[in-house]
RNA sequence: GUGGGAGUAGCUCAGCUGGUUAGAGCUCCUGGUUGUGGUCCAGGUGGUCGUGGGUUCGAGUCCCAUCUCUCACCCCA
């Protein structure tokens, strides 16, 4: 048997009409912030993440699906969904259409991890991005989207985190003064945290080794390095969420994964998803144009993972959103199959949602087939109807069964008010 | 990439220390008098016991390998 791929995952119509659900709240809420939709290319050529996301994070350095073409081109599935928007940003010249960009997606990205709760290799993320606006309120804008999305779908026990890293110039010397109070340190460290210390000390705050984390708790905080303008950005960030009432903690020691923040980072998390419990991450990343060839522009943005969305509302009772079949058309003999399709087309037409039988099986078998798809309706026709020109209606509820006109069919059924 | 747990019917699982034709419940299908569902009753479909080796007279059961699922590390959404 061939199965799925290791770590993806089918959707059966069991579970399809809850995504659908979650995509058709997501378009909505978008529109009420004003985004447009973005679609990117499910491939990119391999250059733009690793210059874009970083060629020391993890994503890129190991688990990226890449391959090269009959043409001897280098391209990756998508790992993550920012550096493509910048790319189309840029490409597109959005900047210079409008001063600010406010854009949005969803979409299915890959990596190679091994599985686990909340975490396949093929997975889905929703996000927006806003390019143009270097102020607080954009930040605060992004931050408002995630945090009410999530609100509004009720999810409990969220959780905001929220940190400045501040910018570049500040994140250098941070990193230097990181680098001398670790040195004393390094023949405790892990070798991955060795490495962390040449190429990218900031992620070594990020340890879960508890005799690290012990080093790390008088390392020097990155809100002393802040420069004075990192400082009032962030302030105005946090008063502003005030203001909007939403919830934060701040975690001066929270690092993202991906290279290319600045100042504002941020992670909602909840408690009942497990061990993976980031339902969002994001911030702002004033670099990122210009590191890809766009003019500098500063930019901040999100992104979600729509299964551990989906986690998330299981633990609360999920319906599907996905409408029953209303009505059940039962032929009793050969003579009436073809009347029985020709109805259904016909009522269809009309808007109503009809199911009609497809193995010549019994009246009882479709009636207990009618009343396992909870259709309101079973619609029964036999020799008698079609001399008569008549149908048999059944009201599944109370099990009446009238004889009816077929002329006065549709009538009847819309007086019903499904 | 590392570690723990698990793989027997579509689903949830049983199968004792290796011993005949591998079981249950649910689902699904068909019937319970000529054309009427939900409950009930009866019957039926469905399994190369994840896969490949090995030990043995004999393996679902023991050993090895491998794959997959799952949880955790790691990483992140």
């Amino acid at each position: 048997m061939i199965r799925s791929v290791k770590g993806t995952h089918d959707i059966l119509p069991d579970k399809t009409g809850l995504w659908r659900k979650i995509e058709t709240a997501l378009h909505s809420f978008m529109h009420k912030y004003d985004y447009g939709e973005i679609r990117t290319p499910i491939f990119e050529k391999t250059e733009l993440f690793k210059r874009g996301v970083g060629e020391e994070t993890d994503i890129v350095s190991k688990e990226m699906y890449s391959w090269t073409d009959q043409g001897g081109e280098k391209l990756t599935l998508k790992p993550e969904l920012t550096a493509p928007v910048v790319r189309s940003f840029i490409q597109h010249n959005l900047g210079s259409q409008s001063a600010v960009n406010r854009l949005y997606y969803m979409d299915a990205l890959f990596r190679r991890e091994r599985p686990q709760k909340g975490r396949t290799r093929q997975f889905h993320q929703f996000g927006a991005e806003v390019f143009g606006s270097e102020h607080p309120e954009a930040d605060a804008e992004i931050i408002a989207i995630s945090y009410n999305f999530f609100k509004n779908l009720g999810i409990g026990n969220l959780t905001l985190t929220l940190n400045s890293i501040g910018s570049d110039d500040c994140r250098n010397n941070y990193r230097n003064e990181l680098r001398k109070y670790l040195k004393p340190f390094s023949s405790n460290l892990t070798e991955t945290s060795q490495n962390r210390f040449k190429k990218n000390p900031l992620r070594i705050l990020d340890t879960k080794i508890e005799h690290e984390k012990e080093i790390i708790k008088n390392a020097p905080e990155i809100d002393n390095f802040l420069t004075d303008d990192d400082k009032s950005h962030f302030e105005e960030v946090k008063s502003l969420l005030n203001d909007l009432s939403i919830p934060f903690v701040i975690d001066s020691q929270m690092v993202r994964g991906l290279d290319y923040y600045t100042r504002t980072t941020y992670e909602i998390t909840s408690s009942v998803l497990g061990a993976q419990d980031a339902l969002c991450g994001g911030g702002r990343y004033d670099k990122l144009v210009e590191t890809l060839g766009g003019k500098p522009t500063p930019a901040v943005g999100f992104a979600a993972g729509i299964e551990r969305l989906l986690l998330a509302l299981e633990s609360k009772t999920a319906e599907s959103g996905d409408k029953v079949i209303q009505i059940n058309i039962i032929g009793l003999t050969k003579k009436v199959r073809s009347k029985c399709q020709v109805l259904a087309q016909e009522l269809r037409g009309k808007g109503f949602s009809v199911s009609t039988d497809l193995l010549r099986r019994s009246l009882k078998s479709l009636l207990r087939e009618a009343n396992r798809n909870s259709a309101r309706i079973a619609i029964i026709i036999g020799d008698d109807d079609l001399a008569n020109n008549t149908v048999q209606v059944k009201d599944m509820g109370t099990g009446e069964q009238i004889t009816i006109i077929k002329n006065t069919l549709i009538e009847h059924l819309t007086d019903l008010d499904f």
